[in-house]
DNA sequence: ACCTGAACACCGTTCAAGT
DNA sequence: ACCTGAACACCGTTCAAGT
């Protein structure tokens, strides 16, 4: 309510924070840079002091995503020593940040692609714990770590889309989002 | 070019295509219904003769894209009488429809989902090849055939989102879609 | 340096009016 | 029955002007 009263790129991050509760709101077709600015008691065009476009805020927003993820999945690898938990652990954590956070997971995989490295850091999450489990013999030696582990990325991240639509409970995708990476984990690797 | 000559709900259809040349050129972000209009040489209110809104249209296009992966999937199945073979195809089907008909395989997977039951009659023809596999034993058979089906069709869905995103290559995501789908389904299922 | 006010072209949608 | 023309509120973006 403080209006016009930002400074140190406070209103950058405001702006950040009302596109995502829009976002939480309404979702990305209901989405607009000029609902920010008004949320945000600055005028129209005062987001293009920090942002080039609307794409580039939703950029910044995608980057605050994988920021969180990387960090979530970062903690849940080192939650547990167990090779075979560690990874269906990862796999749970993948999907549920796709349900607790549907905005930033939409934002990362819709716009312009990002080029921060973060996504990058949390491949190499699972791929060493994929490696592991192959060491441990827990799943197949065959598929080089690097292949496994973007199977496995791909098999989560269908499961995590898929699941948010709405009516798929046909499929039976209305499990908690730990139970649904744990079943399709476990069919596909037989962990 | 002929213009306000459209007869029996042919501007229908030129609406449709319309629109999917330009979510062909454009993407979703650019698209708009005033273009789609304005290319098929109506005015802007037109549409509204044949489809409730911006997101009715956008449905229609999808249940195109549902009735051709059906299709495909279909003739696909129909193809070999080989029960490892079928199922690689029917990955391989699916991964390349994505990036063979993007327009039509993103607006599926945006909107609101679809009521038509043809997405349903796509998953059972998944459903029985996964079905056979498990009763050649080429398969685990501990997992019921509907978990297994939807495992393998998120990994499959995983795959065809994240490979159509461009930056991917990093994780060797550059592959044509047969190989794609063949790598992870034998990485996942040692197929 | 950061924001406002006003403007531009464009959008989705509605509705009376035309044939 | 199907389309036009004109209008409405709204959008993304730009830019001169204010402090």
């Amino acid at each position: 309510m403080s209006r016009a009263t930002y400074h140190h790129g406070a209103l950058r991050q405001a702006l950040i924070d009302g596109a995502r509760e829009i976002l939480a709101e309404r979702g990305h077709d209901q989405f607009s840079l000029n609902e920010v600015a008004r949320r945000a008691g600055v005028s129209t065009a005062a987001p293009y002091r920090h942002f080039e476009s609307k794409d580039d805020l939703l950029a910044a927003v995608a980057d605050q995503g994988y920021a969180t993820l990387h960090q979530t999945l970062d903690r849940t690898a080192a939650s547990t020593d167990d090779v075979r938990e560690r990874l269906l652990r990862l796999g749970g954590a993948y999907v549920r940040f796709a349900h607790d956070h549907p905005d930033l997971f939409v934002t990362m995989f819709r716009g312009r692609p990002s080029p921060s490295p973060v996504g990058v850091d949390s491949f190499n999450i699972l791929l060493r714990s994929v490696f592991d489990a192959q060491a441990a013999d827990l799943i197949s030696t065959h598929p080089s770590p690097e292949l496994m582990a973007r199977s496995i990325w791909a098999a989560l991240h269908g499961l995590a889309v898929l699941s948010l639509r709405q009516p798929h409970q046909r499929f039976g995708m209305d499990e908690p989002p730990e139970d649904l990476a744990a079943h399709t984990l476990s069919a596909l690797l037989g962990l």
